[in-house]
DNA sequence: CTGAAAGCGCTTACAG
DNA sequence: CTGAAAGCGCTTACAG
């Protein structure tokens, strides 16, 4: 493979010029640049990346960390993974996809190995355990997920607790009163789904302070379960007008279960969910929803770490950002019957 | 950072005896080599990825370059991800994701600076514009997807023509006589999507040898327009007692359209379908349907790379391999009503 | 404005 | 069984 010695021999000059000349770290004579162009264009060169990492400390590689749980909503994953990937590239950086179940000894591995700049965290735990060794490591690092300690980390997460309150509030808006909150199932939670009970706490509050009834569930993460956990809570609470869906599943599942209850929405009860457009597009869902920003989560989290990146090793301003909620109406939620 | 130099030094030895005690290319003496591995513990030490890289002209990196197209089935594609991802880790390889839309592009400038050691290409088109570059990388490469012409390629896909048969030999055996075939796009065929033929025109073969009515259409690949395609087919069939869909849109979209024309399945309508069983069960979708059997593909490409990475630059014996198609049954095809 | 040389951290013939 | 040295392909002080 031709390297930069062939280039330099071909312009006529020494390594290093070419190398300056291809920088542009220093001035180079008209000339001179003109003719290592020709010859990195004639030769068809490319830099080593292997080599370029080991003379100056960058990869210009980020690792991207998921926590891919088999019982979670896979597919929802695509679109902060995308939004991740374009972003870095954009910003001159490669994604290196580690999905390893110990994502702590991933990140332990490809830290001490150098293989990357820094690392984004996706799917973050209340408790995460990759996050020790996220901040001991010499790689700076970017959240999406809110951990319960985000001591000197840049995280990004949607803002839950807001969205379980704008939930709430749309729907006290067209004069509901009693209303069902459908969140993922306990194991989520127990694992360090910390968004599951920010949203559900801050919807109860919410609910208290209008003074209308809130029941609050978890439904499971798939079928047939979900489905037939709709049609329970539905049963117990023949008098509820309104739906608030936190669980993907539930809300794939929801016009099936309707349909069979002969119900439909608005009309006869009024539904709001919190999921992406992408979802709702590809899966018939026509209800209003909170969009969970995943694309945009992602590119943040990226662009943040890109900073830290240039920034180099110094007193980071990490901060925590919640991005405000957005519901996207699609007319689901209309005045309640009678 | 810890170097082999200071691994050597604690331990008394030439970095290259300690070098040979961490590959174990030659014999060490055993006091040696517990006074390296000692030497190792104490100081953390894991070797530079990429002087290693250098020196060897080996990443133990793949790239695994998708083509993620915003009106095809993205959620999908995730399940091919996580096969490459996890099988690669299993081998030994870490993976870098490509979601470039340039990909012949971001092959050429990963091939050319040696930051893998292969390539997956995912969703690979009847033409696909990656092929000629791959052919004139360097670095071996393996398919998921049967492009026109893969020649001196190992290729993986399902079997399409073999499901399209299944498909409706399946229904045949059920009594049924006049069949509607849902199949994506005409755009995503002229885009190289020729999966979609392959499985029509099988189908539709099979269907004149049995002496049986195929009427074949194409269907939109989002929402809502998918469901009001699937109304219009079955308005003009009306005699149609059983439905094959490629096309996963469509299959998430039925259960409503059959619930708003009063429908059940399989008492009115058999219905058999595409896909994988994660997104049968995420979507509630309780149709047989052939295994798309997106893991096992992903892991085989996987496999086939790395034994082209260890077999060196070699007249590879370059394979296809379709997979024999799978019905998971899940009870929607029955006997037409009389 | 340009060149010669050192160095990044490994691996691996070569020599003993 | 082990060591000294060259070399992988870059970048970047150092010197002019």
């Amino acid at each position: 493979m031709v390297n930069i010695g062939d280039v330099a021999r071909a312009a006529g000059v020494s390594r290093s010029t070419a190398s300056y000349a291809l920088s542009g770290k220093r001035t180079i004579s008209p000339e001179v640049r003109a003719r290592v162009a020709e010859a990195v264009r004639d030769l068809g060169y490319t830099p080593n990346a292997g080599a370029r990492a080991l003379a100056t400390s960058r990869t210009s590689v980020i690792a991207l960390l998921g926590r891919f749980l088999s019982d979670e909503f896979a597919p929802a994953m695509l679109h902060y993974i995308l939004g991740v990937t374009n972003r870095a590239r954009e910003l001159g950086y490669d994604t290196l996809l580690v999905s390893e179940d110990d994502g702590a000894g991933a990140l332990l591995r490809i830290s001490a190995s150098r293989m990357v700049d820094g690392f984004v965290l996706l799917n973050v735990a209340e408790q995460d355990d990759r996050l020790p060794v996220l901040r001991g490591a010499p790689q700076p690092g970017a959240l999406v997920g809110l951990p319960g300690d985000p001591d000197g980390l840049d995280v990004f997460d949607l803002d839950f607790p807001a969205a379980g309150a704008m939930m709430v509030d749309e729907m006290f808006a067209h004069g509901h009163r009693e209303l069902i909150l459908v969140s993922q199932p306990l194991h989520v939670v127990e694992r360090g789904g910390a968004y599951v009970w920010r949203l559900a706490d801050r919807a109860r509050e919410r609910a208290e302070e209008l003074g209308i009834i809130l029941h609050d569930y978890n439904g499971a993460a798939g079928q047939p379960e979900v489905g037939r956990d709709l049609n329970g809570f539905l049963d117990a609470h023949p008098s509820a007008t309104g739906l608030l869906l936190n669980n993907e599943a539930a809300a794939a599942a929801l016009p099936n279960v309707l349909a069979s209850r002969g119900l439909t929405c608005p009309g006869d009860i009024s539904v709001v969910g919190r999921y992406s457009d992408d979802f709702a597009r590809m899966f018939s869902l026509s209800y209003s929803a909170v969009d969970s920003a995943a694309d945009e989560l992602g590119r943040r989290a990226v662009e943040a770490l890109v900073a830290s990146i240039d920034r180099g090793p110094s007193t980071s301003p990490a901060h925590v950002e919640l991005i405000a909620p957005v519901i996207h109406d699609r007319g689901s939620i209309a005045r309640p019957r009678g």
